[in-house]
DNA sequence: TATTGTTATACTCTATAACTATA
DNA sequence: TATAGTTATAGAGTATAACAATA
C-alpha cells in the first residue's frame, strides 16, 4: 500500500493557509468569526435580535418612513425575507408601518420609541464589545479597516 | 389622523447608515455581498462548491493528512458538519481519508491529485475574480486590508 | 473519563414561484 | 406592462443530542 507516513500538521500549531489568505472572500469570513460571535454575545441573547433583524431596525431608525424595497436593496435580502423580518419586528412593537400616501402599493417603516431606544443601546452594546475584542488593533487601524470595508462594499454591482 | 407626511429618503440616495457604519460587523458583512458574487460567480457555479466545500478542500491541499477536528476548529463549523463537507468531497473524489496509525480515533484527510487541481484552478479564478471586480483598491489598499482582517481574525478567542 | 468522528434530527435562514393591489 | 409587497413552499446551511470507537 506505500502509504506515505507524512507527519501530518502538528496539532497545536495553526494550519497553512497561504494561498487563502490570498482571498478576500477568506479573510472576510475569518473576521467575521469574530465580530460573529460579539454580536451573538451582546446583541442576540441580550435584545433577542438576529444580525439581520437588528440591521433592519438600526436603517429604519437612521432612515425614518424607508420603504421596504429600500430595506431589501441595503441588506441584499430577497422581498419575501425582509417582510418576515419587518413582520417580526412590527409584532415586538419595535417598528411600524404605514401605507404610502401618494403611492399605494408602497410602505414607510418607522421606529416606534422602543424600537428606537432599543436600537440604540444594542448599537453601544454591539461597539463596546467590538472595541473590548478587538484591542489588538490600534484606533487608526480600525478606522483604515472600515474604510477598506466601506470601498468593497462600494463595489457590490447595481442590481445583481 | 394628523401622520407627519415626513418626505421619507428619496429613492435613488444611498440609505443612511452612519451608526451601522461604526460597526465593524456590518461593514464586514456588507463587504461580504461583493465576495460573495465573485465567489457564487467564479467558483460557486463553475466549479460547483459552496464557500465552506472550497475552504475545506483548500485547506486540505495545503494541509494534507490533516485532521477532521482541526478543520472543524479552523472553520467554526460544528463536527457533524465538517463530516458531511468532507463526505461530499470524497464523493467526488477530491479528497481521501485514512484512519491514522497512532491514534485510531482520528483520520488523516489527503486531496487527491485531481482535488489538488480543482482547488488551485477555483482559487485562481477566484482571485482573479476579486482582482477584477475590486479594481477601485489599489494593491496597497488590497494588502493593507488583508493584513487587517487578519489581525481581525487573529482576535479570536480559543474554543468559544 | 475525555476525545474523534458519525448518525439522526430539528431549526434557522434564504430563495423561488405565484399571487394582490396598485401604478 | 411593471412595481411594491405578500403568501406559500422548498431548499440550503447549521445546530443539538445521542451514539460508537478509541484513548
Amino acid at each position: 500500500m506505500a502509504h506515505r507516513d507524512t507527519p501530518a500538521t502538528p496539532a497545536g500549531t495553526s494550519l497553512s493557509e497561504s494561498t487563502m489568505e490570498t482571498l478576500l472572500g477568506y479573510r472576510l469570513a475569518q473576521a467575521s468569526v469574530v465580530t460573529a460571535r460579539v454580536f451573538a454575545d451582546r446583541i442576540g441573547r441580550v435584545f433577542d435580535l438576529r444580525p439581520v433583524e437588528f440591521t433592519v431596525l438600526m436603517l429604519v431608525v437612521e432612515n425614518p418612513g424607508v420603504s421596504a424595497r429600500r430595506l431589501a436593496d441595503a441588506l441584499a435580502v430577497t422581498p419575501p425575507n425582509i417582510t418576515m423580518w419587518i413582520d417580526r419586528l412590527v409584532a415586538r412593537g419595535l417598528v411600524e408601518r404605514e401605507r404610502s400616501a401618494t403611492d399605494r402599493r408602497a410602505q414607510h417603516i418607522r421606529p416606534t420609541p422602543q424600537g428606537r431606544t432599543l436600537a440604540l443601546d444594542a448599537a453601544r452594546s454591539a461597539r463596546e464589545g467590538e472595541e473590548a475584542t478587538l484591542a489588538a488593533l490600534s484606533p487608526a487601524e480600525r478606522a483604515m479597516l472600515g474604510e477598506l470595508l466601506g470601498k468593497v462594499a462600494r463595489c457590490r454591482a447595481r442590481r445583481g
